[in-house]
DNA sequence: GACCCCTATTACGAATTCCGTACTAGTGTC
DNA sequence: GACACTAGTACGGAATTCGTAATAGGGGTC
């Protein structure tokens, strides 16, 4: 039955990222992080494909597998990247909340 | 010519909701005003039917069109979302942005 | 009044990404 | 052996995003 596609409402790649930028970890296990941190749950073919993608542009970089776990760690460029997106979010943010009469934090 | 494509790398929906909590906006005014915020530029494609999807699900409305400017403004249930949302990315920034060795902010 | 630049939106097609679901398989435990 | 939890693969569909091009009004200038 289909069910009600919410559409793309969430940001994976930084979330990924930002997972990752704590110290290398396998897609279970980022799945996790990611959800403690955010409260956003990514599915399997979300999280896999990302990582996919993400290693493909350097981003990370898989590490040899330690049993069945497959574990990636950011790049420096990687890093970078995050960097620069996590300050444009924050500026971002901040302006909102601000705007939306919210005590900045 | 093909053009690199960047794939889906923002999150327009943020930007535009973010912009219009400054209050009604219409869309050219807002690629400027999205512009000078983050630096990000949306092309019309992307902000039209940003506009007109958040406009479908109730998080903006249209104002009278003021000759040939369609205004929108942000609903309650969109300064609801917005809220929600840039309390997230504000979270999962100050965490990367530690994690990085970054100061805080 | 023809020309050009800036504002403003619509139209359209294509690529990419995201997301859910289902499936396989190892490990431990009861 | 059954069950639960960990871990990843496969797959297909759908929505979003993005670039480009086209349309059109207004203002200035020459």
């Amino acid at each position: 039955m289909a069910m009600k596609r919410l559409g793309r409402t969430q940001d994976p790649t930084i979330l990924v990222l930002t997972s990752l930028s704590g110290g290398p970890k396998h897609g279970y296990s980022l799945i996790q992080d990611i959800e403690a941190m955010s409260g956003i749950v990514l599915g399997p073919g979300t999280l896999y494909g990302v990582l996919a993608r993400l290693e493909e542009e350097g981003l990370v970089e898989a590490l040899p597998a330690d049993h069945r776990r497959r574990p990636y760690r950011i790049t420096a460029s990687g890093a970078a990247l995050l960097r620069e997106r996590l300050e444009t979010v924050s500026t971002v943010a901040r302006i909102g909340l601000k705007r939306l009469g919210i005590a900045g934090l």
